[in-house]
DNA sequence: CCGGATGTTCACCT
DNA sequence: GAGGTGAACATCCG
């Protein structure tokens, strides 16, 4: 599921679900899944913390934690790759709160924090692409694409022969554009996902911005970013939503893409 | 059975 | 240094 859209709504569910709780218990049910030489032991620090907020940098959630003395720890950083999903109370992004007292862990639940009163917050990751660290470098990550500016879009873009779709996807320079954003954004835009992202005129770098954001707002409000109104199209015999014609499908940036090449330059 | 899928990282090329 | 490719991770779906 997740790009940027999904971890909104996972940063969503946390504010309102996960913050405030006291931790009584971390599950490591799958070591593999604690990054950057996170072990066990050191998550145990988080015994007696609580969450006291929850933000979000591209496909990046950041959870804050907060000292029994009221003092700031480490942040927690949950990444979800392709399949992860945040479960809270056994409710994934679901309005209810259940408190399911002692559930046991589910197949793929991949990391979990237990709550003193019963509750829990989990990531439950089928293919195991996702991960969790303390302290990420969120240096390493571009501005976020829901609230990038027109400059910050454009010194992303600039001076790079790499094909647009790669530069917009490429997370140090722009954070939380994945696939099916990025092909959605450049047709509704016009542009071809091949340009070199340098190649782009003003008009062309303000159109992609302004297409940009309300694309990342309008799926967010449609639920998801497999909401696109090209999504059912990518597949053979897919056509262009806006003029008919055949969609075509390459790869660029190492991943699969649908463009329409009559009207995206 | 085979191929591909909303992501990231890394090794290895050019 | 920039950019491209393929592999790896594990499961589901058509």
């Amino acid at each position: 599921m997740p790009e940027m859209i999904e971890v909104e709504a996972y940063r969503d569910l946390a504010e309102r679900a996960a913050l405030g709780r006291q931790i009584s218990a971390i599950e490591t049910p799958d070591e593999w899944y604690l990054k950057r030489g996170l072990v066990p032991a050191t998550l145990q620090e988080l015994i007696g913390y609580q969450l006291s907020a929850a933000r979000r940098r591209g496909k990046l959630l950041l959870l804050e934690t907060q000292g029994p003395d009221g003092a700031g720890g480490p942040v927690l950083g949950l990444r979800f790759g392709m399949s992860g999903r945040l479960v809270v109370d056994g409710a994934a992004g679901v309005a209810e709160l259940r408190h399911s007292t002692n559930a046991p862990l589910a197949r793929y639940d991949r990391f979990g924090l237990v709550y003193s009163d019963g509750g829990h917050l989990r990531v439950r990751d089928p293919r195991r692409l996702g991960g969790v660290e303390l302290d990420p470098a969120e240096a390493g990550l571009g501005p976020d694409a829901a609230s990038v500016t027109l400059g910050r879009l454009s010194a992303a873009l600039d001076g790079s022969r790499a094909p647009l779709k790669a530069r917009l996807m490429d997370q140090s320079r722009l954070a939380g554009v994945g696939n099916l954003i990025a092909d959605e954004v450049l047709w509704r835009s016009s542009l071809s996902p091949q340009r070199p992202a340098g190649s782009l005129s003003a008009p062309e770098v303000r159109r992609l911005h302004r297409h940009l954001r309300a694309t990342v707002a309008e799926l967010g409000t449609r639920g998801g970013s497999h909401t696109g109104d090209l999504m059912d199209e990518r597949r053979g015999g897919g056509t262009c939503p806006k003029d008919g014609r055949p969609l075509q499908r390459d790869t660029v940036g190492g991943r699969t893409t649908w463009w329409c090449p009559w009207h995206q330059e």
